[in-house]
DNA sequence: TATTGTTATACTCTATAACTATA
DNA sequence: TATAGTTATAGAGTATAACAATA
């Protein structure tokens, strides 16, 4: 339990981060919007798994996820399979071309990170991505958890 | 300097943390608008401003931050004078509503880090607020420091 | 001429609600 | 009845471009 200053001092920060995120994508100019991106992320992360799950783990309602994913699906970066168990679900899956868009925008990411975060150690970058890893599961993961089993 | 594949993990997070401010401005739903709270945060944090300095901190275009600007002006919760030093500018203050505005919500959003980041350590919630403060002076603040001294 | 700020327009992201198909 | 997904609509956030006032 931290003094609550502390949580003050990171609702601040996250509140900020906005300013990061923004630079980043403007440096990078996708061909494919921020939002589809991070869908594609997560699928990537978690493979296989449906619309509904996939809207949790993104903390989105489940029809802004499937906008995202038919937007994916039209670009032939995602598969929506039927799910032979449940004919109401489909089942995501990245195509090869979805496998190249995350590739490219990972090495121009890292090339851009690299640039700008030339002054951090290897430790701290990797130590500010653990806590925000962790500050996701802590936090953003709660509907995620409660429906995992279901 | 990191190692390349630290760089994709911090941008993958990045993409991620969304969630997490979703989550959150879900759970505090402001009755302002959280676009228009980030504007009001930095002008309190770093004082009395242009608009086009407020612009550059949040990295976002003027004619954005105008409109938010706007929006606050007119709820009161931010004051427009003229700059006697340059009758093209607009410095802008917070207001005691402002500031009542924002001490509310730190208070909200105190309480609900403080519930959901139960198991964290006050050195680790530190350290997390400390090095996204740093990500976003190495990364966002480029723009921001190139045009501080004019 | 250049700069500060405003406004008009368009696009992306999101939520709510109504709907279809299946469980 | 309840659930998975889709679609229509509306609201917030942002960028670009055209504009007004001042430097």
């Amino acid at each position: 339990m931290a003094e609550p200053t502390r949580y003050a001092e990171l609702a601040r920060q996250l509140s900020a981060v906005g300013a990061v995120k923004r630079e980043l994508a403007r440096n990078l100019s996708s061909s494919c919007p921020a939002g589809s991106v991070a869908a594609l992320l997560v699928v990537e992360e978690h493979g296989d798994l449906r619309i509904g799950r996939l809207a949790e783990l993104l903390a989105v309602d489940m029809s802004v996820t499937s906008r995202h994913v038919a937007h994916l699906a039209d670009r032939g970066l995602l598969e929506r399979t039927c799910d032979p168990a449940d004919k109401r679900s489909r089942i995501l899956r990245l195509t090869p071309d979805g496998r190249s868009v995350l590739d490219e925008l990972q090495r121009r990411s890292t090339a851009l990170l690299a640039e700008r975060l030339s002054e951090w150690t290897d430790d701290e970058v990797g130590e500010l991505t653990r806590l925000m890893a962790r500050l996701r599961a802590s936090f953003g993961d709660v509907r995620a958890r409660a429906t995992a089993n279901t």
